[in-house]
RNA sequence: GGAGGAAUGGCAGAGUGGUCGAAUGCGGCGGUCUUGAAAACCGUUGAGGGUCACACCUCCGGGGGUUCGAAUCCCUCUUCCUCCGCCA
């Protein structure tokens, strides 16, 4: 969430930024409602503070006279007490009133968008900054990556309806093969790239839902184990970052860089047609996340960083792929800034998202609490970053769709070695 | 699942009703000494709220209670350790 104080100072740039996310009225409305209830918070908690210091010091005096013998004289004090306590009390209610009602309504106002984000009300108004590679030139009875899944046997839809439900596919033999040599691929990238591993839990408590903000925002998006109050993760994201929540770290660990692979499980509720037939969307998939916490003044530069990585990776499984950057309308909400990788899945002839690289800045850092002390020794909120590399499902689609040749599907050569077959036919 | 024990500052570890935000040691930072470093010695060193700055307030795993007053007593939850059972 925005911290309070910067909302303070930054009124303005606040409700823009909201603004660009299609708030329109309400953007200050809300930081006007704000403003209000942190000004009551401050001024409840300045009379709460009075009363508790009288009460503080009478408590006081009452002990010094009970030592000193003067039982009679303490207990006249005695009774003062109570009618401080009782405002303490009333006073603590409300201030408790004010402060969740501050914290439910910064829970609601989503990150300022980075001033470079274009304005737009959905995805068609993202922003295409990047293209590379040919798109190959596929014979006329190519087939998208379901067929090729069935011709060949990589991947079974049914058998995973059957056993759990649509959108839980069953990998089989090379297609097993090939998603995890994906798997292994992108580690291999990423730690060599200096990040550091994680394996990771897959369910996390309501505490590390809200700090990553997916609760209370989506809430609905995630699986919920009610009996155990548990979190399905619908991303890696959210166990690693939530390592460093409550976290004050060292200056000399900056920039930390960590990666993990998980399997992500989303609900996807309201989602149909076309757009999620084989892997387009699914309710469990695998994937590579990596993530970096920075100091404020840093985290622009590690963004390029990963981006630069992202599209190395790609570069080397010869992929045709572009870079969108997210309109206002589109962004994450706690992002500040999002770049979309989208691979060209030729025999679909569509974009399919691939990766997401954003930048969080101090957004996150301030719900987790993950603090460094600067050079001035002063405590700063650090700035975190998350982005996929990559989603392997997609990948997965794109390879298979474009690698394709009359009798088979080539295997990007960097593959090879995780895969230990060149081909499937 | 059953029986016990425990949770205190970056770490270790004292503290069983007031003078405790908390001894002591280690670590960190600053200084003295030294050509420099080490050692030794001196000083300093938790977080949040609040304030122009102070004052002041909150926090000893979380929540609730008793009391004029709680790190300390009671209830409850969580986590960790030991033993038993079960188990990949």
């Amino acid at each position: 969430m925005l911290q309070v104080q910067f909302i303070r100072d930054n009124k303005d740039r606040v409700i823009r930024g909201l603004e660009k996310r299609n708030f329109g009225e309400e953007a200050s409305e809300m930081v006007e409602e704000v403003l209000r209830l942190d000004e009551e918070r401050r001024a409840v908690q300045t009379k709460l503070d009075n009363t508790l210091a009288s009460s503080n010091k009478l408590s006081k005096e009452i002990g010094n006279l009970f030592k000193s013998g003067d039982h009679q004289k303490a207990n006249e004090l005695k009774a003062q007490t109570s009618e401080l306590k009782l405002e303490a009390k009333t006073l603590g209610d409300e201030l408790n009133k004010a402060s969740d009602a501050l914290t439910d309504l910064l829970y609601r106002i989503p990150n300022i968008p980075h001033d470079t984000v274009p304005p737009g009300t959905s995805d068609e108004d993202n922003e295409e900054v990047f293209r590379h590679g040919d798109i190959p030139q596929l014979d006329d009875d190519a087939l998208p990556h379901w067929e090729l899944a069935k011709k060949y046997d990589l991947i079974d839809f049914d058998l995973g309806s059957k056993i759990t439900g649509a959108g839980f596919p069953v990998y089989k033999g090379k297609g097993a093969r090939l998603q995890r040599a994906l798997i292994n691929y992108f580690l291999d990238k990423n730690r060599e790239a200096g990040y550091f591993e994680y394996f990771l839990p897959y369910f996390v408590n309501e505490a590390s839902g809200l700090g990553t903000g997916q609760l209370p925002d989506k809430e609905g998006q995630m699986y919920h184990i009610e009996k155990d109050d548990l979190y399905v993760i619908p991303t890696g994201e959210v166990p690693m970052i939530n390592c460093y929540r409550d976290t004050i770290v060292n200056e000399d660990e900056l920039p930390v860089k960590a990666t993990t692979h998980t399997p992500c499980f989303r609900r996807e509720a309201g989602s149909y047609g076309a757009h999620v037939r084989g892997l387009n969307r699914l309710h469990q998939f695998e994937k590579v996340e990596i993530i970096q916490i920075t100091k404020p003044e840093n985290s622009y530069e590690a963004l390029d960083e990963m981006i630069t990585h992202v599209k190395g990776i790609l570069n080397e499984l010869k992929l045709p792929y572009r870079i969108l950057q997210l309109c206002g309308g589109d962004l994450g909400f706690t992002s500040a800034i999002t770049f979309d990788f989208e691979v060209f899945s030729t025999a679909q002839d569509r974009w399919l998202e691939i990766s997401s690289v954003s930048n969080c800045e101090d957004y996150q850092s301030n719900r987790l609490k993950l603090r460094y002390r600067n050079s001035d020794g002063k405590m700063t909120l650090c700035h975190a970053l998350n982005g996929s590399s990559l989603a392997i499902p997609r990948v997965l689609a794109g390879i298979l769709e474009n690698y394709q040749d009359k009798d088979g599907i080539r295997i990007p050569e960097v593959l090879v070695p995780y895969t230990g077959f060149d081909r499937i036919s």
